[in-house]
RNA sequence: GCGCCCGUAGCUCAGCUGGAUAGAGCGGCGGAUUUCUAAUCCGCGGGUCGGGGGUUCGAAUCCCUCCGGGCGUGCCA
């Protein structure tokens, strides 16, 4: 919990004989005008302090009341029923968000909660050899938002691409290549996409034919038995992959600390069958390698297979190693799978496997998602994530040149990439994502209300702001400097703040100033929420109302034409906004722009 | 068959550790610019929170059940 929610919960704390943290833990937002700025229900607080939530609320309310000192950061507290309404000082709160602000500069939101810890996260694992589509996306936006909301948090992260590398999948490949394959295509300008086709055309074969069936199985065989020609050949098509892959990881600014795809984990899993075999989890049935759930105390979990009666490995049985691997390698604190939801059988029973090895499965979390519907690589109904990257920049360029023209000449390529690729980043992070979707190509290249682009947009708005106040009052941006870039020392906060001060609080105490500053002052708990709950759209959503909130402001209040001594004031607020706008929008993978 | 997930406004979604009169955006209609970016803002209309039952002082939220949709369920990943 972050030091403003606790200094709002310490009027309280003392008069319910309870800690400012936990108190700051009940704190919320009343839904409504007139109950307050902040509200703490009582309800929970019934049974450790045994008495009814309203006579608490009512005893809080009046001993509080009785404390209020002028000036305080409390102006008044009223007990309604089980509530316990407080409205704000606003010049007080005012100062007490700006001084968090001050205090932390550009490092304001972040925590060093997982100092010490480390944290694995798995995600993007696109399969090679296959056109990246746009089912692909959700795990590669999630995945790098908790990567860089992790860090945001102290944590040590280390992002792991999972390449499905490896499996009977090549084994269709390199059959299908034996069979059909054409030397020039493969040189040719899109030899993703001819794979693909190489791969689709040996999987329908199969499935009229078990005997195009049986020679993929083969094929993979070859090739883990380490058969020298399938060796090469599965190589040459993961470089392939690899190369067209870089190019949209770095349009989306994606890096991974490893890219160790199922194959990085060929040789870890004898250890791993060994330790299933020595810890007696696994057992042979029907010439299979399994580990039958039911006969270890889990009776509804279908048993999981780690090798096939013809003794070739099983995704599974990769995913595994992997994970004996990672605990041996890196003893994390947390282990993220960023994978669909139609995955979380197999999650399932691969943590309990590591569960009956011995191993801290509690660790390991499946990050869950509906899949896109009706995106199937085998059937071609897929939608290429270069295309719909390509058509939200395109869209954004168009929309650029269209109006008044604010960009430079030389960046408004730049620019609408960075538009159109925040465009459908955010899309997909703005929602939970449990729920299956259907692509809509009107949705995903939206620029308009709760989209990237109107984040970006307000963004730009706030620099623009700044940028013109600097120019009609070079004395205002300077006096101010200081405030939100390198974290300053109590002392050099004391002196910007203040009455007579450059920046005075006394002077933003609007409803609309006070909701922005409600909102900038709870950015820190968002951010620690959003990471705890492993869900981007968190901060999404906060993202929203903050600007919202801003534009709110920017249409009652002027900054630019203000009084001097209001002007700084505003200009502070404008300071600290865009500071948080542009530290959410960079979490979440999407640029903040100056210009739009 | 069994298991899991989802069902909130015309559409897309917030709200879900139970709590005050269920909120946004899009779309529709009507407005706002002699001043900092109209990719914005303001207003209006729009809901038996899939149906039913239960627990509770109180249920969109928890439990049961039914309906609808999706996914998974031993040799794919």
């Amino acid at each position: 919990m972050d030091a403003i929610a606790i200094r709002i919960a310490a009027a309280l704390a003392p008069h319910l004989g309870l800690e400012p943290e936990e108190v700051a833990g009940l704190l919320e937002v009343p839904r409504e005008a007139g109950r307050g700025d902040y509200a703490v229900p009582c309800f929970s607080l019934a049974r450790r302090l045994r008495r009814a939530p309203a006579q608490i609320a009512a005893e809080a309310a009046a001993a509080a009341s009785a404390a209020i000192a002028p000036g305080g950061l409390v102006r008044a507290v009223q007990a309604v029923g089980p509530y316990l309404n407080l409205w704000l000082e606003p010049a007080t709160f005012a100062e007490a968000v700006l001084s968090e602000v001050a205090l932390h500069g550009r490092q304001y939101g972040e925590s060093r909660r997982g100092a010490g810890q480390r944290v694995v996260i798995d995600y993007s694992s696109p399969n090679i050899a296959k056109r990246f589509h746009i089912g692909h996306l959700r795990s590669t936006v999630i995945g790098a938002a908790l990567v860089r909301l992790h860090r945001a948090q102290g944590y040590e992260v280390i992002g792991v691409n999972h390449l499905g590398d490896w499996g009977t999948q090549f084994g269709h490949l390199i059959a299908a290549w034996e069979r059909w394959g054409e030397e020039e295509r493969l040189a040719g300008d899109d030899p993703i996409g001819y794979l693909q086709e190489l791969y689709v055309r040996h999987n329908r074969a199969a499935a009229e034919d078990p005997a195009y069936a049986e020679r993929a199985r083969a094929a993979f065989k070859r090739l883990e038995d380490g058969d020298p020609s399938a060796r090469a050949l599965w190589s040459r098509f993961r470089e392939l992959s690899l190369r067209e892959f870089a190019r949209i990881y770095e349009l989306l600014g994606v890096e991974f600390e490893q890219i160790a795809g199922e194959s990085f984990y060929e040789d870890k899993i004898p250890h791993a069958l060994e330790l299933c075999a020595a810890r007696g989890v696994s057992e042979w049935s029907e010439g299979a390698l399994i580990i039958d759930f039911a006969r270890h105390g889990h009776p509804g979990l279908p048993p999981m297979l780690l090798r096939r009666s013809d003794g070739a490995t099983l995704y599974a049985t990769r995913d595994l190693a992997a994970a004996i691997y990672r605990f041996e390698t890196y003893d994390p604190a947390k282990i993220l799978y960023v994978i669909g939801a139609p995955q979380k059988l197999h999650l399932e029973q691969l943590f309990t496997a590591l569960r009956l090895l011995g191993f801290p499965a509690e660790r390991c979390a499946h990050v869950a998602f509906g899949h896109v519907q009706g995106m199937s690589t085998r059937e071609g109904t897929a939608i290429l994530l270069d295309e719909v990257l390509g058509r939200a920049i395109r869209l954004a360029e168009e929309r650029i040149r269209a109006g008044e023209v604010r960009v430079p000449a030389e960046q408004i390529e730049r620019t609408a990439r960075a538009v159109g690729v925040g465009a459908v980043v955010f899309a997909d992070l703005r929602h939970r994502h449990l729920k299956d979707i259907a692509f809509d190509w009107d949705r995903i290249v939206r620029f308009e209300g709760e989209t990237g682009p109107y984040l970006q947009y307000a963004h730009a708005r706030l620099c623009s702001i700044a940028e013109q106040v600097a120019a009609v009052d070079p004395e205002a941006a300077a006096a101010l400097v200081e405030f939100g870039r390198e974290p300053l020392a109590p002392a050099q906060v004391g002196a910007l703040l203040g009455a007579g001060r450059p920046i005075e609080p006394q002077l933003l105490v609007e409803p609309e100033t006070f909701a922005v500053l409600r909102l900038v002052g709870a950015y820190p708990r968002t951010l620690e929420r959003a990471a705890a709950e492993l869900e981007p759209s968190v901060l999404a959503q906060y993202l929203l109302e903050l600007a919202g909130a801003f534009s709110g402001f920017y249409h009652a209040h002027h900054v630019k034409n203000a009084e001097p001594a209001q002007r700084r004031a505003r200009l502070a607020l404008v300071h600290a906004v865009r500071h948080v706008l542009a530290h959410g929008l960079t979490l979440l993978g999407i640029e903040p722009l100056e210009r739009m």
